[in-house]
DNA sequence: ATTATAGGTCAAGTTCATTGACCTATAAGG
DNA sequence: CCTTATAGGTCAATGAACTTGACCTATAAT
């Protein structure tokens, strides 16, 4: 067993243990809401593009249209939510967070983001950054990941 | 909105994509064999701790004991494993890939070894220990890594 | 008028986990 | 020797989060 390899098989292991620390304290906080984890990532992406249609947001997440539709009209019901036709063509709905529901994800994602920062800057150098870098490599393949980036260029025209 | 906060919101963002990226080819390649993730990282486990029991792999994985038993008997019954009843305790199983077994879990592994080292040589300089100071501090406080680190601990003794 | 698109919904099936309950075999301690 | 603790196995019920397939309406585009 060479030390490379060693060092690799550290790495994978790393990326499991890192996210199920990663998404555990919003995976609390959210239960006594009666929600999961993919409602937090609907909510997350909501907020990022705020008037997403619902074809968008199941290209982002690179999941079924009938598996997105029970959690958005269960965070619809819990009035997190609201979904406006759009004006300029009557087929789209376009999804917004209301303010209770602007409050929540804000405090979810607020959890995640303070403990990023407080690693990165306990780490100190170009840790955020050189993280970010290889967080990146993976990422930029995906069809979801390329398919915000479309929504973010729309969104600032 | 500030430009910190936007970082942090991307750092969210990249973690769901990367993560996705990064289980995607193991997922696919195990499909034809009949098994999925979680036997993937049973079989991972098993080969960092080789002779390890079902009780101490069930804490390092973080699962009930009910979750670990279905699978395990599935990589059993598919000759990907086998159990030895341990010399200094007849209670404990030891758990040891089968020929087969290493063979597929190398294979696996294998990919996302590449894939992790093609992107830290890639990207050059210290990106592969930045990107694990930043994993190890959100893995060093699970109690899966922790009882992993015990286990390699006495493994080495 | 026809066809395509956006979205909604129902049904069945799968995977991966949970908790609770109860079982056997083995070990340890009085 | 008896009791209790531990390791492991198994069954049942439950739930979350998906999948594919099928079929529906409303709206838009040609």
């Amino acid at each position: 067993m060479n030390e490379e390899e060693q060092q690799l098989n550290n790495v994978l292991m790393l990326f499991y243990f890192g996210y199920r620390t990663f998404t555990e304290k919003p995976d609390q906080m959210i239960e006594k809401y009666g929600i999961q984890r993919v409602h937090h990532r609907i909510l997350f992406f909501i907020a990022r593009v705020q008037g997403i249609t619902v074809n968008d947001l199941l290209s982002i997440l690179e999941v079924s249209k009938q598996a997105l539709n029970v959690p958005l009209r269960q965070l619809y019901e819990k009035n997190l939510i609201t979904m406006v036709q759009a004006d300029y063509d009557k087929r789209y709905k376009q999804l917004y967070l209301t303010d209770k529901g602007k409050q929540l994800e804000s405090e979810l994602s607020q959890v995640q983001r303070e403990q990023m920062k407080t690693i990165f800057k306990s780490l100190g150098g170009n840790h955020q950054e050189a993280w970010s870098d290889v967080m990146n490599v993976l990422a930029k393949s995906r069809p979801g990941q390329q398919h915000f980036n479309k929504q973010i260029e729309e969104h600032r025209n």
